[in-house]
DNA sequence: GCCCTTGCTGAAGATCAGCTGAAGAGCTGA
DNA sequence: TCAGCTCTTCAGCTGATCTTCAGCAAGGGC
């Protein structure tokens, strides 16, 4: 799971960033709230922690430009206990939790997990290219009426590419969010797995969906190929 | 799922609106008690979300009524964190749940669904599969017509893959809401369990209805097998 | 057309997830 | 207390799946 922490406080930043990593996230920390901006808008993050107090772009700015944007990550805002922010504007603003400082790590943790499942549910269960449906919720794959069996990692990979359809998705990316891997791992895992999964939707249906986008990886086509 | 919200502070309403809207509920908001009152009457809601402190006829009294007319909606109260309201009253006046002012949005999510669990499961359900059956009342499964015995074990874990029929369900999931397990719990549980199952309800009749998702967990096939 | 880079793919060994029979502990009702 | 049923744990087994490697094919700049 990938997280955003934009704070000012270093202090706090590195602690948040120490303890996020130890508990299995994926952080990255920024200073400011134009950088929060930026990252967040860049980079897809699962969730974002936001504190409001913040130099450049305050958070609540920051968390309707995001939503003004289109974006729907979850966002979980940090509010200092002096009752000069108000919760209830966080949430207007669009934010899908808070937590007023000081805070419990352990309760950061729980509330990070329970808006990443909430997240995770809100996403489309299924997507549809042409004839090649994809349903997440059940974890199965049809072509043209034909269920198609793959292994996990090939449903995990099509699932990611289904997901940004259209889209050109690097292979790094790929690597990150469908095995966990580290930044020693191997790009050719990925074609061979790409290889299999053309192998099962595409070429016995003379189809082309799973197209290779030369220097940067690959992209699932938005008509179903 | 339906909601209504009554709550006379705009800028929350339109927010718990938006908030509710886009989990997937369907909201309905009104501004004072009478009306939530005349609303609650007329439509079959699944759950309210009732403010305490309402222009013309406080939440106490909306909520009195409704139970007094024999209604029985979930209710979750909104209550003021100044301590002028008690959450006991609410309570004792027939609301299921309240939450204090201000809440988090991600709580008041979790809430609405646990009642909305609680309200559903008030009801008698029956999950009818092709020719499997499983009615959750009863507690009895059938297959073909033949009453198939089963331990209470087996019971819940058919009854809690039957009610996500066609989707599939993680191992951790079945642990966390069939057994009350902790995270140290052992998946194999699930496996034997799931292989008595199958001993019962699939072998005999020569079909194959829980269905292996290899590395996501386990899925009974929507029509049966 | 040539060469370098990038991507494809078949094969093989290692690893892993899931299945199942058996054993023992725990519970319940007679 | 005892018998019978149920649940959990364990360990071995099997087949599916993943990764790595090596050689080949294709693209693109010159």
């Amino acid at each position: 799971m990938r997280v955003l922490v934009v704070e000012d406080e270093r202090r706090l930043a590195l602690a948040l960033q120490h303890g996020l990593t130890s508990e299995g996230f994926t952080v990255d920390v920024v200073h400011d709230g134009l950088s929060g901006l930026a990252r967040a808008t860049d980079h897809a993050y699962d969730v974002i922690v936001l504190d409001i107090m913040l130099p450049g772009l305050n958070g609540y700015r920051v968390c309707s430009r995001l939503r003004a944007s289109g974006s729907d990550v979850g966002i979980l805002m940090l509010t200092a206990k002096d009752g000069e922010w108000d919760e209830a504007e966080a949430l207007d603003t669009g934010a899908d939790d808070y937590l007023s400082k000081p805070f419990s790590f352990v309760v950061l943790v729980a509330r990070l997990n329970a808006l990443a499942r909430r997240i995770g549910s809100r996403a489309p269960r299924r997507t549809v290219l042409g004839d090649l449906v994809v349903d997440s919720a059940a974890r199965t794959c049809t072509r043209a009426g034909t269920t198609v069996p793959l292994t996990p990692r090939e449903f995990a990979l099509l699932d990611h590419l289904a997901r940004r359809a259209g889209e050109a998705v690097s292979k790094r990316e790929i690597l990150d969010q469908v095995w966990d891997s580290g930044p020693d791992s191997d790009p050719n895992t990925v074609e061979v797995h790409i290889s299999a999964l053309r192998r099962k939707i595409d070429t016995p249906f003379g189809r082309a969906a799973v197209q290779t986008v030369r220097g940067a990886g690959y992209r699932l086509a938005a008509d179903g190929g």
